[in-house]
RNA sequence: GGCCCCUUCGUCUAGCGGUCUAGGACGUCGCCCUUUCACGGCGAAAACACGGGUUCGAGUCCCGUAGGGGUCACCA
């Protein structure tokens, strides 16, 4: 674009030209990307990043692409791009394109690289890996900062045969300013700059490379990040400029550290997105909402929904500073939308769980009392695990295991009670709600009683524990038949 | 070590020179509601890292110090 350069003297190398990929073409703008490396799981980090891009595509009506940056062979599986499209997908993070496999463009970063080698913007250099060793060891006894001192810049004596890597002929003189999006305005002196590697001696691309042109080749405008990053764009920018194309728009977000402000390790959220469906019993509209806040802000809403979100997100409402994972936050917005949550939905998450507990299969008519008691139940969860735990009762079966406190409340004076209770309630004319509580009421009064007095024997007999939903209501959802079945048990 | 970034309650944050005796949320504590546990309601404790400037006036701007983080690979 503008300047002139020379035609590429080797033809079987493939494109090198300034176009972008026709599959991305004329997309609407911005256009953001997420470009993860599949040497793992989809991380908090990264599921964060990717949101981040997700949203601000759609609230400025543009488009979100994927990218799987998998030039490293040796760590990149399979494995790993299958947990993190899924973890995408768990989200509901859809790009708007299938995935650009990086690797598969190899071919391509090669040939801007000799390209790059033919304007004499990059060099060879044939330094062996020991030499640089020395010198990097050099550097260090000396105070001196490490980086590559330029020793084949300019040169043409190259040793015959021998394996070369490919370096961009750095700037110098002069400063690079990014006008981060996030971080504000930031400078470095060109001289902190080395003639960083473009392609390595067997002809592979490295990421500082395949980047640059994967971004380009995309129409990618708007770079969203870790701050991880961030020094890196100066080397980035550097590569762009030699290759005169346009700079996209950097936002660098900031990292996101351990509960005790280091690294986020495995130990506390470094998890992938799976572990918190799995393992945490997190639903992904509430990790979602998490995260957004984690970083970003607008004013003191908390509790923002994807469509609200993707109005309202913007850049300028992330913050600079890294944040740490909180899971009590965590669960406390798991447990807003446990309750905003469908029934259905619920049932369908908790029932695995509940059979993975219990070591067999529910029954319909057993999905059918979760589902019904499920209004009772999703008020009083944090997460799909406890919800699971706190169903378990319904579908146990006789006689109940009794807990150590249910077994305290069924003592004498206790099963007396439960006794006078049953007679009430087997002579009640209807078996609902409202009407079986009166009855219950009618017994405490009797016995010149509160009610809790003879809830709490009821609740233990109809549960096996002391803590649990509505005793009336689970009289009701259990029904006439299991519920004096269960009073009968206790009653033995 | 060089360079870069960051610094408001325990945590996430609001704050974009005066309306800050610093607001919200999670967590913590107390009270209320109540058949238990939750939910919900009300209330409390809890922060501008430190030191210099600039200004009539600084949490808000500048510099320094301290602390934290990132980055300096033929990893991404």
């Amino acid at each position: 674009m503008g300047r002139p350069r020379p035609q590429l003297s080797d033809s079987s190398m493939p494109d090198a030209s300034d176009s972008i990929l026709p599959d991305y073409q004329g997309l609407p703008r911005p256009v953001t990307r997420f470009a993860p490396s599949p040497t793992g799981y989809l991380h908090i980090g990264g599921a964060r990043t990717a949101l981040f891009n997700y949203l601000y595509a759609r609230r400025h009506g543009g488009t979100f692409l994927l990218r799987i940056e998998d030039t490293d062979r040796a760590r990149s599986t399979e494995d790993a791009i299958g947990k993190i499209l899924d973890g995408m997908a768990w989200l509901g993070l859809d790009a708007d394109r299938p995935p650009l496999f990086q690797f598969a463009r190899a071919d391509r970063h090669a040939a801007i690289a000799h390209r790059l080698l033919a304007e004499g913007r990059a060099y060879r250099c044939y330094a062996t890996a020991q030499e640089l060793e020395a010198m990097r060891e050099a550097q260090k006894a000396k105070g001196l900062p490490q980086r590559y001192d330029g020793r084949w810049r300019g040169r043409t004596d190259w040793p015959e045969g021998q394996p070369y890597v490919v370096r961009l002929q750095a700037p110098q003189d002069g400063e690079t300013v990014i006008d981060d999006q996030v971080q504000g305005r930031v400078r470095q002196a060109n001289g902190e700059l080395d003639d960083f590697v473009l392609l390595r001696s067997d002809g592979t691309p490295t990421y500082m490379l395949a980047v640059v042109v994967d971004d380009h080749d995309m129409g990618v405008s708007h770079v969203i990040r870790g701050d991880d990053h961030l020094t890196n764009t100066f080397r980035q920018l550097a590569l762009i400029r030699a290759l005169g194309w346009p700079e996209p728009v950097y936002a660098h977000v900031p990292m996101i550290h351990g509960p005790d402000g280091a690294k986020l390790s495995k130990r506390h959220g470094a998890l992938g997105v799976e572990a918190y469906r799995d393992e945490m019993g997190i639903l992904p509209e509430a990790l979602e909402n998490y995260l957004l806040r984690l970083g970003w802000a607008h004013g003191d809403t908390e509790l923002v929904a994807r469509a609200e979100a993707a109005k309202l997100f913007d850049l300028d409402g992330v913050g600079r500073s890294p944040g740490r994972f909180d899971l009590k936050k965590l669960e406390s917005v798991n447990a807003h939308y446990l309750k905003l949550a469908d029934n259905g939905r619920l049932a369908g998450l908790a029932a695995p769980r509940m059979e993975a507990l219990l070591g067999r299969e529910l029954s319909d008519s057993q999905r059918d009392l979760l589902l019904r008691s499920m209004d009772e139940l999703k008020p009083r969860a944090k997460n799909l695990n406890e919800l699971a735990g706190s169903a378990l009762f319904l579908v146990r079966s006789r006689p109940l295991p009794m807990d150590e406190g249910a077994a305290k409340l069924l003592d004498d004076a206790g099963l007396k009670l439960l006794g006078e209770v049953k007679a009430a309630l087997e002579a009640a004319p209807q078996w609902e709600r409202e009407a079986l509580e009166a009855t219950a009421k009618q017994v405490a009064e009797a016995a010149g009683l509160g009610l809790g007095k003879v809830a709490g024997p009821l609740r233990a007999a109809l549960t096996g524990q002391t803590a649990s939903p509505s005793v009336f209501a689970i009289l009701a959802l259990l029904g006439r038949e299991e519920s004096l079945g269960r009073i009968t048990d206790a009653l033995k």
